[in-house]
DNA sequence: GCAAGGTC
């Protein structure tokens, strides 16, 4: 029997489709990396019986990267990477080893049919399919066994329709994709590199710890700094308009509306005023009656309701998705990426209200259009992605939580709204002539509240009733005046408006748009205010009005879609994909030439915001070359800074930096410092020389001297390891000299931290290793006033592992359970044990012969 | 450490 691989772009799309194509009968059994399924039905193909493996990827399963070599920012000219820095696709994910997945399952199979969305992002993951699974199918040469299924919806007809007619994956839809990938890239990592680097060795008060550019994030900051300039070049305009207040016997004065509005001219303003004044009476010219509608909303796609949670709930774009794809995975809602506001013909909308019946927020409302029937849904936009977000079941507070209860709730109310009558009032409009000029006077009064009962917030709101007139009638004259006022500047840009322009400008897509706006707010380009209005911080501000200055294209909404219209010519097989690859990376090298060239212009922005990197910070430790202090920069990034030597040293971020004792690196003489973590209170000292420019190959970059290999320096490894951390498999634990009278060993690769030997006097690691687990051994010190020890002993020397004196003064307990100790010889890893397993270390030469090796 | 696009 002949087997056919089937392959969909996420786990929920396999399993829907395998249910409809096996008519549920299928089995299920997950697939080895965890997270995909398999679903298994015997059925026909090619008029034959066959045996059908429905799977799917999660997304994309390649990326694209520079190889190795290029990722080295102090090695590599931002420039190269225009052309000569090679690139390479690499699994997205290495943990979910999805080729290996795909390549198991798929061995020995007779056909491949792709499932992925139609769309071209999908188009290119049946490329990355067929590349990870192609060699170990059965080799069919005579016979076409790669198919593609393009299904509009996901329902039984779609479906079917689909599998019936199965065509060819499109390749070069699939090289438009292949060429955005290495524009973006090329392109982003060359501006990013080159601006954070210059920026960051001039300023000392940037605050960010990367001046990033990509092709959506820039217009997406341009589209907040845009309106930040019409604010600050608002010039307010005085202008006038005409009170006038008018009553009749008994009855309360209105106020009247005048038809011009406004006049900017106080003078002419008076003259109307004066013309109004010559009448003591206002007449009732007409009074019109007019049934207007307001319509119920389309069917909820992704966009629209990332702008409601916005702007209503308050709740921001990246959060709500995270809501959203928890309620879709616990199953109540439908999938929440979509740009479809249509539901399909087939869609069950009596089902889907039924479910809400006993819902006691709304089951009035749904009982009521249950029983009188519902309303036809208006018509929207189907993308053939999705259908759009609705409610699968009923919820309650207590299950959701409060934030997905809030969301639930909306996208609930939402879809009752659709498929209830329009929201229906009647406008009165009473018309007065008062001397020359003319007057209005309207209100609303609700007919039917429709919609509205599910979204109260957007009901007519009750008014005072007009008074009943007919033209002729008489009013008398209250008030006139004439009111000076002024216009007032906008506010700043709120995320809903910034989700409307990036969706009009096809910047960004219903997915990635929440990652760019959490992008410009975690870069600290803009800050979210009050009412999720996004104000640009002063480095905001600069670089956008450097780009302007320089480049105004790179900040332009239409860098992106000029693009697009490019790649779209490789999509359509219109254009070769080496030719506008070519093409556009040579306009983006140019541009990023010029850009290199012009910089002192953005400089000159940068200056009067920020102070030279020279100034900043205070002093803290001793350069190792000239032995003059260096300043402690606290901002983003925070690092030390050599005046003398104008040079920069990183250090690791989130936690604070002290001097250690003004001990030196005997390596490079630089005084060490210490870094402490907030939260679980590890520290380690380090070398700030060495800590970006390791010393030893095998030595990482970033890590302190608990991970330094030198072999003679009190605060290497070599001194102060101990053991095999408990926890983690590469990590040893070092003895934190510091920590005293709570002493303490931390993992100097992960989170774990071991307290010991508690109000010890001093702890040192011995020479000694242990025999059972190779462990070093720990020599304690305990006064004679606080000591646990037996007898007299107040000083014992033993391993922290095995040790039955140690036993009870080590926290370890069940994370010892893990130790290799504790699971029998066989289970002995052979990698990260403390000192004296590493072999023996190179003896370190010169620290300049070490670094020159280093990089060879 | 970088982009944008999928998805978990």
């Amino acid at each position: 029997m002949r087997t056919i691989m089937m392959v969909a772009e996420k786990p929920s799309l396999a399993q829907s489709i395998s249910k409809i194509l096996s008519k549920g009968s299928c089995t299920s059994r997950k697939g080895l990396n965890g997270s995909c399924w398999v679903h298994e039905y015997n059925g026909v193909f090619h008029g034959q019986t066959a045996h059908y493996k429905m799977t799917s990827v999660c997304g994309h399963v390649m990326s694209l990267d520079f190889i190795g070599k290029y990722n080295n920012w102090d090695q590599v000219d931002p420039a190269e990477l225009f052309s000569k820095a090679p690139t390479e696709k690499k699994e997205v994910n290495p943990k979910l080893s999805m080729v290996k997945f795909l390549q198991v399952e798929a061995r020995g199979c007779d056909f491949l049919v792709l499932w992925l969305d139609c769309d071209k992002e999908g188009e290119n993951i049946c490329f990355e399919v067929i590349d990870a699974v192609q060699p170990v199918m059965k080799g069919g040469v005579r016979e076409k066994t790669i198919y593609r299924a393009r299904f509009s919806s996901i329902t039984e007809p779609d479906i079917w329709k689909a599998m019936n007619q199965l065509g060819e994956p499109n390749h070069n839809e699939s090289l438009s994709v292949d060429a955005r990938q290495e524009l973006d890239l090329r392109i982003g990592c060359a501006f990013t590199r080159f601006q954070t680097k210059y920026f960051q060795g001039k300023y000392g008060n940037l605050d960010s710890s990367l001046i990033s550019f990509g092709p959506c994030q820039t217009p997406t900051l341009g589209f907040c700094v845009e309106r930040h300039d019409k604010i600050q070049s608002f010039k307010p305009e005085n202008y006038w308009v005409i009170h006038v207040k008018v009553f009749r016997a008994k009855e309360n004065p209105l106020t009247l509306d005048w038809n011009r509005v406004k006049v900017f001219d106080k003078d002419v303003g008076q003259m109307f005023v004066n013309l109004t004044k010559t009448s003591k009476e206002a007449q009732v010219e007409s009074v019109t009656k007019k049934e207007k509608s307001k319509q119920r909303p389309q069917a909820l796609n992704t966009v629209e309701m990332l702008r409601v949670a916005s702007s209503a709930l308050g709740i921001g774009p990246q959060y709500t998705m995270q809501i959203a794809e928890r309620l879709y995975t616990q199953g109540f809602i439908s999938y929440p990426r979509t740009e479809t506001s249509h539901y399909p013909e087939s869609f069950d909308l009596k089902g889907t209200l039924k479910q809400q019946t006993n819902c006691p927020f709304w089951s009035e409302e749904v009982k009521t259009l249950l029983s009188n029937g519902i309303n036809h849904p208006r018509n929207g936009v189907d993308a053939g992605d999705h259908p759009p977000i609705t409610p699968t079941r009923a919820a309650s507070e207590e299950e959701l939580g409060s934030d997905g209860w809030r969301l639930y709730e909306y996208i609930t109310r939402h879809f009752i709204a659709t498929v209830s009558q329009d929201c229906k009032y009647l406008q009165t409009t009473i018309t007065f002539n008062i001397g020359t000029e003319t007057f209005t006077c309207s209100g609303k009064t609700p007919i039917s509240s429709g919609y509205t009962a599910v979204m109260p917030w957007q009901g007519i709101p009750l008014e005072e009733a007009l008074p009943v007139c007919q033209k002729g009638d008489m009013f008398t004259v209250d008030e006139i005046k004439l009111v000076e006022k002024q216009t007032i500047p906008p506010d700043f840009l709120t995320e809903a408006e910034l989700i409307t322009l990036m969706e009009k400008h096809g910047v960004g897509t219903d997915a990635s748009i929440p990652v760019h706006i959490n992008n410009i707010c975690q870069r600290n380009y803009v800050t979210v205010e009050n009412g999720r209005k996004l104000k640009p911080t002063n480095l905001g501000i600069v670089l956008v009005h450097g780009y302007y200055k320089i480049d105004a294209e790179l900040v332009l909404p239409t860098i992106r879609s000029a693009v697009e219209k490019q790649l779209n010519l490789i999509a359509l097989g219109k254009a070769n994909f080496q030719q506008v690859l070519q093409h556009t990376l040579d306009i983006f090298k140019r541009k990023f030439h010029f850009f290199v060239d012009c910089v002192s212009g953005m400089d000159q922005l940068m200056e009067v915001s920020f102070s030279p990197i020279a100034a900043a910070g205070k002093p803290l430790s001793r350069c190792g070359k000239c032995h003059r202090f260096m300043k402690l920069i606290q901002a983003k990034p925070s690092r030390l800074h050599c005046s003398h030597c104008d040079e920069t040293y990183s250090l690791p971020q989130n936690g604070a930096i002290k001097l250690y004792k003004e001990l030196r690196c005997p390596l490079d003489d630089f005084e060490l410092v210490l870094w402490t973590s907030g939260a679980r209170g590890k520290s380690y000292p380090l070398c700030p020389y060495c800590f970006s420019k390791p010393p030893f190959r095998d030595m990482k970059k970033n890590v302190g001297c608990n991970e330094c290999t030198h072999p003679s320096c009190q605060h290497s490894l070599n001194a102060l390891g101990i053991g095999q951390c408990v926890e983690c498999d590469s990590g040893v634990l070092v003895l934190d000299p510091t920590s005293g009278p709570k002493w303490k060993m931390s993992c100097n690769r992960c989170n774990v931290v071991v307290h010991f030997f508690e109000n010890a006097h001093r702890v040192q690691v011995a020479e000694d290793i242990c025999n059972a687990c190779d462990a070093s051994m720990v020599m304690v010190d305990f006064s004679k006033t606080c000591n646990p020890l037996p007898a007299d002993e107040t000083q014992h020397t033993g391993c922290i592992f095995c040790d039955p004196i140690f036993q009870d003064l080590v926290e370890i307990k069940h994370a010892t359970m893990r130790h290799p100790m504790h699971r029998g010889k066989g289970a002995r890893r052979g990698r990260g044990r403390g000192r004296g397993r590493r072999g023996p270390p190179r003896k370190p030469k010169d620290k300049m012969d070490e670094l020159a090796a280093y990089f060879v």
